[in-house]
DNA sequence: CGCCTACTTGGCATTAACTGCCAGAAAAGC
DNA sequence: GCTTTTCTGGCAGTTAATGCCAAGTAGGCG
């Protein structure tokens, strides 16, 4: 059953996401403090810090479920789905259930047009990467338990530069472009197709 | 001519780089403060950062210069080579113009076991990738100053992502394995070798 | 309803990474 | 030797983040 406070919970994220982002992009990240934030937000700094341990998390946050998201459809696919297909359908679930279109292009910018935030947006997702690896591996074929095959090791981290630069194609061009035929014109450059 | 400055200069960084490190490896960097660096370099810790503007510096630093060196190995590279090729022989001289190999494996270990040093890492490669773009996307070909390519964004992310693979599989390996042909294995993987 | 428990909230103090400012020392140049 | 330039150290201040504790508030139960 949902109690009042997991909805007030609920409320006050979105109220604090909200905030933040429009503070975030009306005078950028580094000037934005997290006391504005608080105080604009009309919440405790220190009960801020409890929604989102980290001012970053504030802009990526809700990755860790992404992530989860990713690893289980790519697990879920077909068995003779190659690696390369299983992980270009786990992306399109995750890249279209993620935001409204708009609050993703205005995210993207801010990460991209921001070191700190961009640098910790990567580790995110290096994190999505390690537990991809077991996943492909599996499905090359090779024991689950044998030592780390370089062939999962590439094939993840490929794909995932694959997305990286079609995000940021896509960011760059105000979200007119398509992010999936980005997409497949980057692999596409990079297996031979060229 | 070497002036005095530029020799204790020099002298300093080197003092505070060992510091650093050797208490980077011995008890981890999170757990290593900046106070306690300075004080065991014989240093204010206002003047290590005038010498290492942050915190992660420390660690991956000195990566301006070895990104102007790739560059400007690829454009050298013969008309030729194909991207993927010049690229290669790009990172084949700046892999082993670094440091000591020693000195690699330890900040390889410390870089890839911190997942925050791990992304700002990344981060600054993503400045290379960026110098890289265009080079390569004359070599494809296309004109200099047209709409930016995707298959030149896509093949520079995808060679960095395997160089990061056969890197982190290189440190765990305690350096034994070989580094190019690790790179050359994950390469192998993604362009149709499979 | 009244009460006890569980969870949340906000304020306070503290730490750690930085930054700006200023006075003093040391090297450079003449 | 004297002036100018550059470097150094200390100090105060900002910002993100964490721990602690007291006060408030929802939830369950007799």
């Amino acid at each position: 059953m949902t109690t009042l406070w997991d909805r007030s919970r609920q409320v006050a994220v979105e109220q604090i996401l909200d905030t933040a982002v429009r503070l975030f992009v009306e005078q950028g990240y580094e000037q934005t403090t997290i006391a504005q934030i608080a105080r604009e937000a009309g919440i405790s700094q220190r009960s801020l810090f409890r929604y989102f341990g980290t001012k970053e998390d504030l802009v990526c946050g809700d990755q860790e479920a992404l992530g989860a998201l990713l690893k289980r459809t790519v697990e879920q696919q077909p068995a003779e789905l190659s690696p390369w297909d299983a992980l270009r359908a786990g992306f399109e679930l995750v890249l279209t259930a993620n935001h409204t279109p708009e609050r993703v292009l205005e995210l993207s910018r801010l990460i991209f047009a921001t070191p700190s935030l961009h640098a910790r947006y990567i580790e995110k997702r290096l994190r999505w990467q390690a537990d991809l690896v077991p996943v492909v591996q599996v499905r090359l074929g090779g024991g689950v338990g044998a030592t780390p095959d370089p062939r999962a090791k590439a094939i993840v981290a490929t794909v995932f530069a694959c997305v990286d630069a079609a995000t940021e194609l896509w960011a760059q061009s105000g979200g007119r472009l398509d992010l999936a035929e980005l997409y497949d014109q980057c692999l596409g450059a990079v297996r031979g197709d060229a």
